[in-house]
DNA sequence: TTGCGGTTTGACCATTTGGTCAAACCAAAT
DNA sequence: ATTTGGTTTGACCAAATGGTCAAACCGCAA
């Protein structure tokens, strides 16, 4: 078996859709089988079961989100610059259903990110001990940079995973709260910036 | 049957619970039956089948969502005053897990929502009417007021959907994390208000 | 005591679903 | 043409699961 085959590449396709959109209880093998163009054994026998197949999906989806929301910093930009640096990438990955398949999947079973806290665990958030020299030599407020992490993701996080809800409370259709979305990035980091500066 | 026999009652609080952490689909009947202390088919005597018992625990979960959402300024507080009572409420209903369980069935199935939207359809939403005439009256900075109710929803929500991550990310344990949260309701509402107070 | 209406349950059923397996298939090497 | 090794699949299985039902249960009124 080729690593990647063209066959297994599909496999991952439909079972990425399914498993983010449906969940882990929601989704069928049969479903994911059917999407690949391939017949259940196959699916089985490129990926002995579920379980394993969903682990793969969920890894994935969660080395794309670690290192998005550990990289602070890595230039010289302004304080502000780098929030919007932030904000925008953050958001962009957000927009497709990623997140919340994340935050669904480790609330049913807490577990699973266990074994992968092992690695980095040591060293501390580096939002957190970037903000806390800033705070210091710049001129800002002085905010618990735990808040200010938690802030700043959730402002960058939700608006995608509440999206159904945010549609119907400010009376918008899909494409307007899209196209709502557009300018949110900016919005958002100006806020933010704001927020914490004095003056 | 009487309504809200002891019995009942017992069925819908395990119900709750089953299926605001596991979900419709993680959700097993005969689970609900054992936490009630009765027969499955007990269960399903008080309630015909699944869909039936999810409804009403759906329902009752959004009728207690959706006036927290929509009450906003039946009283003569300033603004900064009705932020911070917006902020506390918010937070403390959040806590549990209620609100990713309205999100992830939502997303389950978004026509959940289709039926239960024409009742105030019609009327505009509080917060949005709201601010936009403050930001006319009072010195604050011109952010378009769907922004405002986005960010300041997610401010006071997603701390809670996302707990593990965040947890994980700041480097805390269970505890710590809520004895973060202890102070995050004045940390918020404080935020919010900076951000859009001229001075 | 008997009869009655609401309640409770063990046994049972049909369907769904993850997973297996032997047989067939197929391209490349001999 | 035959063999070989990876690939594909229809048929099948066992367990899980939502749901049903007739029988038993139980307080209470006649």
């Amino acid at each position: 078996m080729q690593l990647s085959s063209e066959t297994e590449k599909k496999i991952l396709e439909a079972a990425r859709v399914e498993f983010e959109t449906k969940g882990y209880n929601g989704t069928r093998m049969q479903k994911i089988a059917d999407k690949a163009g391939i017949s259940k054994a196959s699916l089985h026998y490129y990926f002995r079961s579920k379980d394993n197949l969903f682990e793969k999906i969920f890894n994935d989806a969660l080395d794309e989100y670690i290192p998005l929301i550990s990289t602070w910093a890595d230039n010289d930009l302004s304080w502000e610059a780098k929030v919007e640096q932030f904000t925008k990438d953050m958001i962009s990955f957000i927009r497709h259903g990623r997140m919340l398949f994340l935050i669904r999947e480790v609330n049913r079973n807490p577990q699973i990110l266990e074994e992968r806290i092992k690695r980095k665990a040591k060293s501390q958030n580096k939002f957190v001990t970037y903000f806390d020299t800033v705070q210091k030599s710049k001129n800002i407020r002085k905010v618990d940079p735990n808040y200010l992490y938690i802030i700043l993701n959730s402002i960058c996080s939700f608006p995608a995973i509440n999206k159904e809800m945010f549609q119907r409370a400010l009376r918008l259709n899909a494409k307007q709260y899209d196209e709502l979305m557009d300018g949110y990035a900016k919005t958002a980091a100006d806020f933010f910036i704001h927020a914490i500066k004095k003056q």
